[in-house]
DNA sequence: TCTGTATATGAACGACGTTCATGTGATACC
DNA sequence: GGTATCACATGAACGTCGTTCATATACAGA
């Protein structure tokens, strides 16, 4: 697994050269956990490669030997963080398709609301015109989405197969909206029992509606 | 009206100079009306200072007589557009109250299609770290939001007078949150009427679910 | 030990938003 | 109409950014 993360990530080395291969692997984990502590305690705004080569220890330049852009770097953390997410949305037993979805979505607010700043990151982030996000990261993505499915499935066995994930995606898309505007447009200290009841009120009338009669 | 918005918006000038006061809000408009249609056509992505300058037929330096920022100007153009979004809902007719959840969700759904760029800049610009939008920009937001309570108040007649707005800005973040994901993560070309029919049907269940039974 | 090559380095580059010393033109007063 | 004054326009210059590239360095193989 994290074999495949390696290989998916980061830039292939033409020959293997042990001690070469030990530094570069040993300075891409410090990169992304400098990155990471950064975004998640600032948030995206000012990440800086001259500051992050100094937490890390290593020149500017070297940084663009293990990611081709900070955007790269940034994909990763973001990668991350949804997989974070995912695994927090895995963990909710199933229960009622209801339930479920009250569970999902308080869990996502609750991760939002924990790490502001990764949080933040993951839609903050915008690649330059015309750049699609690679592949393994739009699969994490819906990966992350998938969680829905299954109690989306109770709810509405007659969907086809190709239906429900869409569904799923715009299920779980509505409850980010309303996290998303929960906590930017505040003014002053968030009233998290406030939000916390939207999400769930939403989320339940949404498992309500969605029935199939 | 648009004494009261210039008024809002723009530098307060100390001495009244007819000539000078004439230019000032020519070349204001202009910038508007250049920024604008850069951010219609390509997003916020690459709006430069120089290159609006050269549009507008004035030196870098003017900009910042009448604008504080270039954050101040993306500002005026978000809040005008969603003025625009705000006239669309509001031309939404009274029918049934899921028929109107309906109808505000395809119309706000037909402008992010219809403008994508200015739609666009009105969730992916931030201000700088620390630094909140002001309280103008903030009630003309909330207003576009208020469309959505008359349909709910009728759905939801035992809310209190402080939970219907809240509930009422859930429920557009919802809808907001199912475009942009519909918008933002597609590959290809999107498939309008499948968003459409996402959007409604998420709309229809929430006036569904919302019920008070 | 020597040689060739992959990697590390950080000064330099170009682009950006913003500022500021300077020039200019309109206004008010005589 | 002449002139002093002052607000405004100007665009070169500043500081900062991501990124690059000529150069130095360190390592693997002989």
């Amino acid at each position: 697994m994290t074999q495949e993360k390696s290989e998916r990530r980061s830039k292939k080395i033409a020959t293997a050269r042990p001690a070469t291969a030990q530094r570069h692997e040993s300075l891409r984990n410090k990169l992304i956990a400098h990155a990471t502590s950064h975004i998640e305690a600032n948030g995206l705004q000012d990440l800086r490669a001259r500051t992050l080569a100094q937490a890390a220890g290593c020149s500017v330049g070297a940084i663009y030997n293990i990611f081709i852009d900070l955007d790269a770097l940034i994909l990763t953390v973001n990668a991350n963080t949804l997989e974070k997410i995912g695994a927090k949305m895995a963990a909710i037993p199933p229960t009622t398709p209801a339930q479920q979805f009250q569970d999902l979505a308080a869990a996502y607010l609750q991760f939002a609301v924990t790490h502001p700043g990764l949080w933040d990151a993951l839609f903050t982030h915008r690649l330059p015109a015309g750049i699609e996000a690679p592949d393994w990261f739009m699969a994490i993505q819906a990966a992350a989405f998938s969680h829905i499915e299954a109690p989306l499935r109770t709810i509405r066995p007659d969907l086809a197969a190709t239906e429900l994930p869409l569904l799923a995606r715009s299920i779980f898309a509505a409850i980010h909206g309303i996290v998303a505007f929960g906590l930017e447009h505040r003014t002053g200290p968030i009233d998290l029992p406030a939000l916390k009841r939207q999400v769930t009120t939403i989320a339940a009338a949404m498992a309500t509606g969605l029935q199939n009669r």
